[in-house]
RNA sequence: GGAGAGGUGGCCGAGUGGUCGAAGGCACCAGAUUGCUAAUCUGGCGUACUGGGCAACCGGUACCGAGGGUUCGAAUCCCUCCCUCUCCGCCA
């Protein structure tokens, strides 16, 4: 959410930044004209508050009969003001509604541009191995090798569903507690266990409600949504709260499974793992002082990078125009693994720089010490990494001619030693 | 799920219709003082919106779990909901 203040004193500015993230801008007028109203309306109502408040003291002093006469005025004077208050109400969920739908300014060292041929490759690690023979896509090889069982996830759940067995659900345990492991030791965050489900207060503070609602999963009778990313229950730990600023900064991770409905991707990826309605995800955020955030969001990205780096799966950065941010990105890097089986970059991870408005909407903010006012924190958060999308890279990349799949060094030890996932023939064999 | 108790400022805790943004204490900050890692005294110490000074400031309004209601006026009375605690029931 942005200021109003801000889309107050510089409306221009605010259009003309809103309007690289490819925001309708007129949306802007109309709230400020509304915001005009409502203040216009709100000193009016003060006014008259101040007003009755002072007579009805005076009142308490007064002989019965003189109060028996004030009060028809007084009444008079209360309904007046109950009108004010409800239309001051109405003005405000209007404004609040309106506020709550305009996407986040991009930080000033964003490339601008309108969609993803905006997008910039800024950093390329490991060239792609070359093949003596046809990589396979991993929904193939995850068949043969008897560890992605796809038709009784859709018998169990529907499409979009799978399941994994054997070496596969290892695997992906592997992974979590391997990328985990790094976060906690290496990189400073502190594990997360978090609820699953949030109520509707949180994924408003994200910013997935109201304009993502469609995406999310949530129960039909009480306010619970399944979150579509850590990233809702992390970012909102610390909502409505003041902390201290020596608190700062605070690096978040969890791994939890994610929840998303995908009807905007109907048709999109349907083959293979790579876009389900329910994945795994071990999820970074940061909550920062607001001159940090943009240094931060540097070595999310790195973290992100290093774990890639160490899986010795090729990978770059993209960094998004503005035209590419989405909805509560001020800044965005999304980091791809390359994926020789089915021929494409993987988006791993995707991480943002909220900035502020992440922490205006769900009230996160920080002192700076004693007798200060309180400021907004920036919040950042990033996917460190994806499963799914990483299991597929390690699935392909790690092939080998025979049909199995060597296991990266760094998750050996979490595979129980194993070196190579082989297929159940040649087990046999 | 049933019964009971309760939700007040960073914390503890008064307050049952008007002068309460809210006593008191703790914590915290500033100053004073004391020959000493502390005590004492004085003052300050919420958030948001808003008007003016376009700055450290002064004023107004709102906020005592949330939302409605009664009233000239509500932290205080009524209703609904949420949450916490205790006991019982049920259960992974």
């Amino acid at each position: 959410m942005l200021d109003v203040k801000l889309l107050r004193e510089r409306p221009d500015w605010a259009k003309q930044e809103l309007a690289k993230v490819g925001f309708a801008v007129e949306a802007v007028d109309l709230l400020l004209e509304c915001d005009s109203q409502r203040r216009r309306l709100q000193h009016q109502l003060d006014t008259e508050r101040a007003q009755r408040a002072r007579q009805s003291r005076e009142l308490g002093r007064l002989s019965a009969e003189e109060r028996e006469q004030a009060r028809d005025e007084m009444r008079a004077l209360g309904a007046r003001i109950a009108r004010g208050e409800r239309e001051l109400a109405e003005l405000e969920r209007r404004t609040e509604a309106m506020l709550l739908e305009i996407p986040n300014l991009p930080r000033p060292q964003v490339p601008v541009g309108e969609g993803e041929n905006g997008n910039k490759v800024v950093r390329l690690e490991l060239v792609p191995r070359a093949f003596d023979f046809e990589p396979l896509p991993h929904w193939d090889l995850g068949e043969r090798l008897g560890v992605i069982d796809f038709e009784r996830g859709v018998k169990l759940a529907g499409t979009r569903f799978y399941v994994m067995t054997g070496a596969g659900a290892r695997l992906e345990r592997a992974l979590v507690d391997w990328m985990l492991d790094v976060k906690i030791t290496e990189q400073g965050y502190l594990e997360v266990w978090p609820p699953l489900m949030v109520n509707s207060a949180m994924v408003l503070g994200s910013g997935h409600l109201p304009k993502f609602r469609d995406t999310m999963y949530r129960d039909a009778e009480e306010d619970f949504w399944f979150i579509p990313t850590a990233e809702v229950p992390l970012t909102n730990l610390y909502a409505g709260e003041i902390l201290d600023a020596s608190r700062l900064p605070i690096y978040l991770t969890a791994y939890t499974p994610c929840f998303r409905r995908e009807k905007m991707s109907a048709g999109r990826d349907v083959r293979g793992i790579k876009r389900g309605h329910q994945f795994d995800k071990v999820e970074m955020v940061k909550v920062v002082a607001p001159e940090a955030s943009d240094q931060e969001l540097e070595t999310l990205v790195e973290n992100a990078c290093e774990l890639c780096r160490r899986l010795e799966i090729p990978f770059r950065v993209v960094q998004m125009c503005t035209g590419d941010l989405g909805f509560t990105a001020a800044a965005k890097y999304d980091v791809e693994m390359w994926a020789p089986g089915c021929g494409e970059w993987l988006e791993v991870s995707s991480c943002s720089n909220c900035a502020d408005f992440q922490a205006r909407r769900a009230q996160i903010r920080f002192r700076r010490g004693a007798g200060e006012r309180p400021e907004f924190v920036h919040t950042l958060n990033g996917s460190g990494l994806g499963l799914p999308r990483t299991l597929i890279a390690v699935l392909e990349n790690y092939q080998n001619q025979d049909g199995s799949v060597t296991v990266p060094k760094v998750l050996r030890p979490y595979m129980g030693g194993l070196e190579v996932i082989r297929p159940p023939e040649s087990k046999r064999g």
